[in-house]
DNA sequence: CATAGTATCTCTAGCGACTAGAGGTTCAAG
DNA sequence: CTTGAACCTCTAGTCGCTAGAGATACTATG
């Protein structure tokens, strides 16, 4: 059994979120001490782990709760954790696409002024004025 | 002399979203009819397309007002811009690399389970529990 | 056993960048 | 002149925390 901070400290989420994911119902309500300090165990400390390392993953809270449910309940096949890991690789692989285009763009209107002369001869303030300049979409 | 519907339309920037934008500063006020409504002119346009290309490029709204500055104020060096545009780039360099680590991490956990088999043995839930069957670091 | 200092408790408010809704007014077309 | 869409302001909600206030509890040392 042990305390908040030791918790926080062991898995690295800081103790302001870990009574933010109980409030959210992430984590469920741990015993307490006499006096109304939180006390966990070694489930407890589990539980945590795989929330840190599903965030970590980027899965939002919710498609966390939905995992930790489908733990809870054995019964339920394992294609909806399959699902939501390959809703979770769509969402990565769709910002990936993006951001490289942004990257594109941004590499070329950084690199298009080279700093002399005055804002209003500026590639960057013209690029970002006129949506035609740019090479592509985004 | 247009209305803050036809602004809406012609930069795809939603109504609301606007007046926001002329609340935190990024849009002054513009003229108002009789009746109180406003009503935008060319000038508006531009700076609301403006904001709108910094925005699809992911600059914050802190940047852009910085930006927005240095337009209004031709005597300061392009240099200023340059260098918002530069970390922009960098961020977002930063993002992508963080994004392709975990489309590799989600990849090997998605696949490693093949949806069938009940939860206690799913490789999804399993992967996320257990840190230590990740590949690389996240 | 007293005290000091850290850790914990609850509660509320704030962040960024909007979005949604209520309840009321104005505009433009027919 | 009426209808209905578009507009107005204001407040509150979203997500995932983070910060701070003010009070209480635990723990290590004298």
């Amino acid at each position: 059994m042990f305390s908040i901070g030791e918790l926080s400290r062991r898995t690295k989420v800081k103790v302001p979120t870990i009574r933010y994911y109980e409030t959210v119902g992430l984590l469920t309500a741990p015993e307490r001490t006499e006096g109304n300090q939180r006390r966990y165990d070694q489930a407890g400390l589990e539980r945590l782990s795989f929330i840190k390392h599903a965030r970590d993953l980027g899965f939002s809270i919710e498609a966390i709760s939905s995992l930790i449910e489908l733990q809870d309940h054995p019964d339920r096949s394992c294609q909806a954790a399959t699902d939501i890991a390959t809703a979770q690789l769509s969402d990565v692989r769709a910002k990936i696409k993006k951001l490289r285009a942004l990257e594109k763009e941004l590499l070329r209107i950084a690199n298009g002024c080279d700093g002399d002369g005055v804002p209003e001869d500026c590639y960057v303030l013209a690029s970002l004025a006129n949506h035609d300049l740019c090479q592509q979409e985004h």
